[in-house]
DNA sequence: CGATTTTTTGGCAGAATCTGCCAATACTCT
DNA sequence: AGAGTATTGGCAGATTCTGCCAAAAAATCG
């Protein structure tokens, strides 16, 4: 997890892996032009520095029946560390939050929530989410259609 | 990409590969309590489905860079098809736009974008984003630190 | 510059995994 | 119960993984 220079290879493999997480050891060192051995160290290095997360599969939300995205954004009534912490152990364990971040301007907290429709957006709201303790103000929008969803960072 | 019924076998599944897109065949069939042929066959369909969208690597932002993340709601001056194609194409052209929304309420769009400093932003805004034919009213958010950022859904 | 150390690479080989095929099992519907 | 359909498990050749070691490349230092 610790500090890591990243030659033009790397950047490769990162950008490969990125778009790919099941492409093979040797297709990928083919595309980065190396053999499958130095390859596979230098996938394991980044792996165990952290700057590989992880690899995952992504699926449909429609698909499984998630089809409403509502950005809230929250004030909290205090921003002491106790608040912000609890208020962040809470969102971490709600599986409808996809995405929380700390934020500048009006609200304290942005979440994104993914719910399969809205009513379950409401008792998301109802019974969690202002269950909160220190959450002040919510204020939601929705989503009416995704317009671009990437995992992979611009990298190269 | 058409529709079909997932069992709970089917459930288990994605949910071991949105957790690990890594995983072999054999524990993945060890996991959902299938052998490996049924359990490989399954996954075939799922991707074949659409239902599993594909498999990425996650890279670490930091790591390579990319500390800022910028939330930019934006309003056009007309909301016709024509210039709504014209600017999502446009984003989905940029490389620092993680995600784009169609939203209701205030804002016509809402995008996630990512970059190494506050004048790449500056950069990105004065040079692509208002450069967009269309786009009249952009307010800009940023995040201070990201509390959650999930890929997998809630299924199971 | 040349010699030494350090780092990185490529090839090898046994182990593990993949994956298509086929017979056996389980399920469905009348 | 019985015919038909769908799903499963096992098998085996092909592919891939992955740790080890010697060779090559790069970096360091006198």
């Amino acid at each position: 997890m610790s500090n890591q220079r990243l030659d033009a290879i790397d950047i490769r493999i990162l950008a490969r892996l990125q778009a790919d997480g099941r492409i093979t050891n040797q297709q990928l060192a083919d595309a980065v032009g190396l053999s499958p051995s130095p390859c596979l160290r230098r996938v394991r290095q980044l792996e165990e520095s952290g700057i590989i997360q992880g690899y995952v599969g992504l699926v449909d939300p429609a698909a499984v029946g998630l089809g409403v995205t509502a950005f809230v954004r929250i004030r909290l009534e205090q921003q002491d560390d106790t608040r912000l912490s609890l208020f962040e152990a809470a969102v971490a364990d709600f599986p409808e939050v996809m995405e929380c971040y700390l934020m500048t301007g009006e609200a304290d907290y942005q979440l994104r929530v993914l719910v399969g429709s809205l009513s379950e957006f409401e008792d998301f709201l109802r019974h969690k989410l202002t269950k909160v303790a220190g959450v002040s103000q919510v204020t939601t929008s929705f989503a009416l259609r995704p317009v671009v969803y990437k995992t992979a960072l611009p990298v190269g």
